[in-house]
DNA sequence: TCATTAACCTTGC
DNA sequence: GCAAGGTTAATGA
């Protein structure tokens, strides 16, 4: 996007945009929900969930500063396929859905870099479904552990910036938090990973790619 | 601040 | 995977 659309593009959101303030554990929005408009995470973490079967989840992605919540209800469904919940505090920006689509007609760059959005979260959830189809639980830990160091960074001791529970851990895996739990105790058995509460510090990456 | 309760973690089977 | 027991976090008085 080049600095002069983003500029309008702000000044745009400025006019429309609703702050929404939301608490842990609170819902941004409801799997089956009418779509009204769309979701700008501005700060705090995100997951994004869909159920799966009766009474379990699967954590589909996890949105953080920056990222969209809610964008798919943009296609022919007018309900969300997905439920949001906050993992902390979170501030998040709501954005008509009439003013978004008309925005997309007229704001070219801003078209093509939610094509780009859209592109990049395609291959990553179709690389997340190869994976939850095809490799053993290890390697889903593994690899999952590593995609989290890489979109939420470490925190100035190293641990991973982002606190899950083992259930979260568990529903974005595919798996039990039993089976999480028993996981990671192998991976700090294997020095791959440290451990403290619920913040997890990775220490030999090339030891969880062996498992992938 | 303390007690109660709910959620989560850990472990053995 | 289930169930039991322990621990931590959240809530309300």
């Amino acid at each position: 996007m080049c600095r002069q659309s983003l500029k309008e593009w702000k000044q745009a959101i400025d006019a429309n945009r609703k702050m929404f303030y939301f608490k842990k554990g609170e819902m941004l929005c409801y799997e089956g929900d009418e779509v009204n408009g769309i979701f700008f995470v501005y700060s705090g973490t995100v997951k994004v969930h869909k159920k799966w079967g009766t009474d379990k989840e699967l954590i589909v992605r996890f949105a953080k500063k920056g990222d969209i919540v809610g964008h798919r209800g943009l296609g022919t469904t007018t309900t969300f396929p997905i439920s949001a919940t906050a993992l902390g505090p979170v501030s998040a920006c709501y954005i008509d859905l009439q003013f978004f689509l008309t925005t997309l007609k007229i704001n070219q760059d801003f078209l093509f870099q939610l094509m780009i959005f859209f592109a990049d979260e395609l291959k990553e959830s179709e690389s997340r479904m190869r994976n939850l189809a095809h490799m053993p639980v290890k390697g889903r830990i593994a690899q999952a552990l590593i995609n989290l160091k890489e979109k939420f960074g470490c925190d100035k001791n190293g641990y991973i910036d982002i606190t899950l529970s083992r259930q979260d851990m568990a529903s974005y895996t595919g798996t039990t938090y039993e089976t999480v739990f028993r996981i990671l105790t192998e991976f700090i058995e294997d020095n791959a990973i440290e451990v403290s509460g619920r913040n997890i510090m990775l220490k030999d990456i090339r030891k969880l790619l062996s498992f992938v």
